[in-house]
DNA sequence: AACGCCGCCTGATCGC
DNA sequence: TGCGATCAGGCGGCGT
């Protein structure tokens, strides 16, 4: 599932082949529910005739800029991958994905947003963005910004990363993830994390989505660009070979012995969501 | 205001 | 073998 490694690595993929204006023909929705609560209609009129100019990577969500060169309007338009959700560009002759969300034809290229269980986003409405957190990459995210988010929560510290108003990015993987490279049991109430811990988990986050990046991009490389069609761009499957899946110290590892105790990872169930820890190295 | 819970979705997997 | 039940989970919306 995507989580912000895996939506910037397809930001900077999507980014350059949209650094040249790519105008939009027309718009085909195939499931109205995505851009709500934006109208097909609504989505329509403003789109066609437009151009994509760039993307950017706010928390998960992508954030592309549409401009109008005859009106001259700027306008943003917000993308969210949910569960399994695509974005790519691919040659108009190829085939359409089964669960095509939202289909941009762009001559003789199409950008494609296919998301098989619909949770994904694709709207005008920018208003989700105002209420995120600060980036955990960028210099709003400080030990000091975090340890006063936590300390006003009693909730189990891995529920409480997975609310975006803390920090902007964090999924189910990653929040397990980083609680473990911290030392962190995932149980803690957010407020009893001492100044210390508090710190050591602010670290723990950005190494950890620093890391996913930088395993990611690497085969995100190699992904994109030309193939053998001569033209094919394609936006990488969550579950590719080479994502950051085998790096993963505890995510998915249930019984199996913990890397640096031995101890067998857990398994437990958060707020209906699997939690993983090594009850041994997680106090 | 913080928090818990449900509904939204499809596909993979499980049990009978 | 076939089919229904269960699970997976980000997030908006709602009720407390």
């Amino acid at each position: 599932m995507p989580e912000l490694p895996e939506v910037e690595i397809l930001v900077r993929h999507l980014a350059p082949l949209l650094s040249k204006p790519r105008t939009i023909y027309s718009v085909k929705v195939g499931r109205p529910r995505v851009l709500r609560p934006t109208s097909s209609r609504a989505l329509t009129r403003v789109l066609r005739g437009a151009c994509l100019t760039g993307v950017r990577r706010r928390g998960k969500y992508l954030v592309f800029e549409v401009h109008c060169a005859h009106s001259g309007f700027k306008k943003n338009l917000v993308g969210h991958l949910g569960m399994t959700g695509r974005m790519y560009l691919q040659p108009r002759s190829h085939r359409l994905p089964k669960h095509a969300a939202v289909v941009l034809d762009l001559g003789d290229e199409r950008f494609v947003f296919e998301d098989t269980r619909y949770f994904g986003r694709f709207t005008l409405d920018t208003t989700v963005l105002d209420s995120l957190g600060p980036e955990p990459l960028g210099p709003g995210f400080t030990p000091q910004r975090f340890g006063a988010g936590l300390a006003r929560s009693g909730q189990p510290i891995k529920i409480k990363l997975l609310d975006q108003r803390l920090v902007a990015g964090i999924g189910n993987i990653y929040a397990s993830e980083a609680l473990f490279r911290a030392g962190i049991s995932p149980g803690l109430p957010a407020r009893r994390l001492e100044a210390q811990a508090v710190r050591g988990l602010w670290n723990a986050i950005r190494q950890t989505l620093k890391e996913a990046i930088k395993f990611g991009s690497t085969v995100a490389l190699n992904y994109s660009g030309l193939n053998g069609d001569g033209l094919f761009y394609y936006g990488r499957a969550a579950d590719s070979p080479g994502t950051y899946d085998e790096h993963l110290l505890v995510y998915d590892r249930k019984d199996l012995p913990c890397f640096t105790c031995g101890t067998p990872i857990k398994r437990i169930v958060q707020a209906a969501r699997s939690t993983f820890y090594c009850p041994h190295c997680q106090r």
